[in-house]
DNA sequence: CTGGTTAATGAAAATCATTTCCATTTATTG
DNA sequence: CAATAAATGGAAATGATTTTCATTAACCAG
């Protein structure tokens, strides 16, 4: 069963790093595929767990990070004190999103409105701020915060 | 000796939260306010306590927690596993600035390239999100990532 | 100015996500 | 199939942050 992007798209750039292709790295990069939203290692354990229940809470912070370093997921922290994982997304505008946070509650939105004129912007920041300070940019994080619908409405 | 805001600003604000002034609150602001940039509470205890060695590091949490909340303060992550506060600049442009984080040597450099059309495009995005997901956006944040001069020479 | 009330505090202990250690397993290659 | 080194799991360590609790000190009223 190909995914969106071709069977076993990953294989290829670990193959290329060097790196192995172990039961419990499918697993994790299973369950970031057809993931919904921001991951905590722990969520992504729970959900490896049943199947593989031999793949540990160390390999899973292990992998989270060589994938990460190979920018295939992206890390978020969204306050609550855990880190966050999320499949990167292609270079095109699919799955683009980024996110509002109640900093009351920690809910976490994903919208994906404003990002033609986002990457506009975007473009020209990374061009601009790659020459004037000799930075390789890869990556970048826009997020908002604020109080959710909910949590203004219990506070009045 | 007047703060650029005023004699001592934040009291105000505190006695209209019904919080009150102590020397170690006095003590945090006023290293927060000749900060350079993004310490950590490590490090404000550590410029805290020469002139205040009665202040300990639970109370500099508790402070910075408290100045979080006030929106006196804004707390940041660069991915090298401890906080960073700076103090919350005016409404203006006067000290608006975003990060560019080098993810390998975790090195941040303030910059404050292109904050006019950055300001333009979050004011548009935050009108329309605070609207569409009924959230009451109070700050953003903006960073980007990737490899400073150093590291990448380094790595050549 | 002074005492009473209660927020604020320090020190030590607890938490908890993440990392490290190390002996064992296993993917890969010849 | 055997050799090799990467990958792994589980336990222990780490380290930032939080909690606990007895003590101190701001602030208000008188």
């Amino acid at each position: 069963m190909p995914g969106p992007r071709g069977p076993v798209w990953w294989h290829g750039r670990f193959r290329g790093c060097g790196y192995r292709i172990t039961l419990g790295r499918e697993a994790i990069l299973h369950v970031l595929t057809r993931a919904e939203a921001h991951l905590s290692a722990e969520d992504i354990y729970l959900k490896v767990h049943p199947s593989c229940p031999s793949v540990g809470l160390t390999t899973i912070y292990r992998t989270l990070e060589l994938l990460v370093d190979m920018g295939l997921v992206h890390k978020f922290d969204f306050g609550d004190g855990r880190a966050r994982y999320e499949l990167a997304e292609g270079p095109k505008k699919e799955g683009h999103h980024h996110h509002l946070v109640c900093t009351s509650c920690k809910r976490v939105i994903n919208y994906t409105d404003f990002i033609d004129e986002e990457l506009e912007f975007l473009k020209r920041a990374e061009e601009g701020l790659a020459k004037k300070y000799q930075f390789d940019i890869t990556n970048h994080m826009i997020q908002f915060y604020g109080m959710c619908d909910n949590c203004r409405k219990k506070k009045a």
